[in-house]
DNA sequence: CATTTGATGTTATTTTTCTAACAAAAACCT
DNA sequence: AGGTTTTTGTTAGAAAAATAACATCAAATG
């Protein structure tokens, strides 16, 4: 990609920062060039602005992905993600302080937060800390260091004691393999500081896992099964409530 | 309007409650009505949802929302910073640890970074922390705590314990207002700590102030004139390099 | 039962947006 | 300078969407 094309891309991303849509006609005007060089900037971009229909949008923003595209697969797995943190939603009082762990996963829990809702919400990702920067009523916490593009996360030595002076009321954690008897694991092993200093200091541990995670196996254990408080996962999953801890809820 | 209309219009506007967007052919089949009708839904309807491009979307998603005030006033200050943070960048070399402080005049510094390059770079500000994120050449650092709307910024009270941990290379820092006499000022307190531990262990120091800041004075004041190494300016601010310290570059 | 009325579907037309191809201009290199 | 590459603009054609007009259907009414 082109310097100037890069250049020009800031600026539109810059002015749609705060959300809202350009036409192309301004965005070209704006930046003293045709059309055809802003369509050719977006689609040499990153993907992080789109054209939809003439009008220049934001694309990096999870909340705003198409919502019913049934057609395709993604858009299954974001309905069940969206099943699962309604029921993850429940769990949630005014006056909560929240660990919200990272991925997408979670997202649909942030996003659908109620514009009012007074709570203080502790996070090491950034596309989560995103989302709720945007509610007047929650008091982010960024427990900030080294940015993690693999997992939009940021990451530091001082975390954990960090999370530990912070009262946190319950913990949504997730995970990318879910396995009865081996345990819980994701992909990153900086992610494992973090979500285990959560999961110690909260005073209820909370895990949303959807279907496609259980029974596998990720590089990095970070805890098991009945660490947990409350396991809210899928129909497929194949897990099931026994007498121990976890309690299964299934959406 | 017809009661069938005002159902479709109605469970459309569920589904979309939560933001997101439909494709028009979606909405029909979804509805078990044609095209045409969920167009004549909608303009019969009382414009909660509206049409753009195919895509059906919540007429007050803040996404959506069209952007007049670019084209007018915005767009001349867009213009000095897009020149101050042009000539900010010749400052720059590869392997530089910076300090890039909050607000958007320097929006167009980390916009127009360069994919490949390499760089370390501390911020406490999201919207900052937003576009460095992109780069895969920068070393992204982002100093956390609480969340502050009103600059975009975190604030903790270890982070001038963190910062100083830190080797800064270069401090870029923007001002609200930048006084000859007076020094140099913010709005919000909270800003205070890190701008000047910023000052404080960055071994160059660059101020980056347009006219509009000149001879103005904010409620918080972090620095003087002479704390910085280089100030960079527009042409109307009335800043002249004297014998003293700050090199006055304008722009 | 025929007729009317309103809602919906279908088709055709216009407008807009998207894509591709080529031409002009600018930047780059030797 | 001369030639090459890159970037940008322009044009033309294809695709998609918006609009309008007309046809069809179903319920309601006398």
């Amino acid at each position: 990609m082109n310097e100037r094309s890069a250049r020009r891309l800031g600026r539109l991303t810059e002015a749609l920062a705060r959300g809202g849509t350009l036409r192309l006609s301004e965005a070209a005007r704006l930046c003293g060039v045709s059309e055809m060089t802003i369509r050719r900037d977006l689609s040499a971009g990153d993907g992080g602005l789109t054209l939809i229909g003439g009008h220049l949008v934001r694309a990096d923003d999870p909340r705003y992905a198409p919502l019913y595209d049934l057609a395709t697969q993604q858009d299954r797995q974001a309905e069940a993600k969206q099943r699962l943190c309604e029921v993850a939603a429940r769990h949630i009082e005014d006056g909560d302080t929240l660990f919200v762990d990272c991925g997408t996963t979670l997202m649909p829990l942030v996003s659908g937060l109620d514009q009012e809702r007074s709570l203080t919400v502790v996070t090491y990702a950034l596309n989560v800390a995103n989302a709720l920067s945007r509610l007047p009523g929650v008091r982010l916490v960024l427990l900030g260091g080294v940015y993690h593009p693999s997992s939009q996360t940021f990451a530091s030595d001082d975390i954990v004691a960090r999370l530990s002076r912070l009262g946190i009321n319950k913990a949504f954690i997730t995970a990318a393999g879910v396995h009865a008897k081996k345990g819980v694991s994701c992909f990153h092993f900086h992610e494992v500081a973090p979500k285990q200093a959560a999961i110690a200091c909260a005073t209820q541990r909370l895990l949303v896992a959807d279907d496609s995670k259980a029974g596998i196996i990720r590089p990095a254990y970070f805890a098991t099964l009945d660490d947990f408080d409350v396991v809210i996962t899928g129909p497929e999953s194949g897990l099931e409530t026994t007498a121990g801890r976890p309690q299964i809820i299934v959406a």
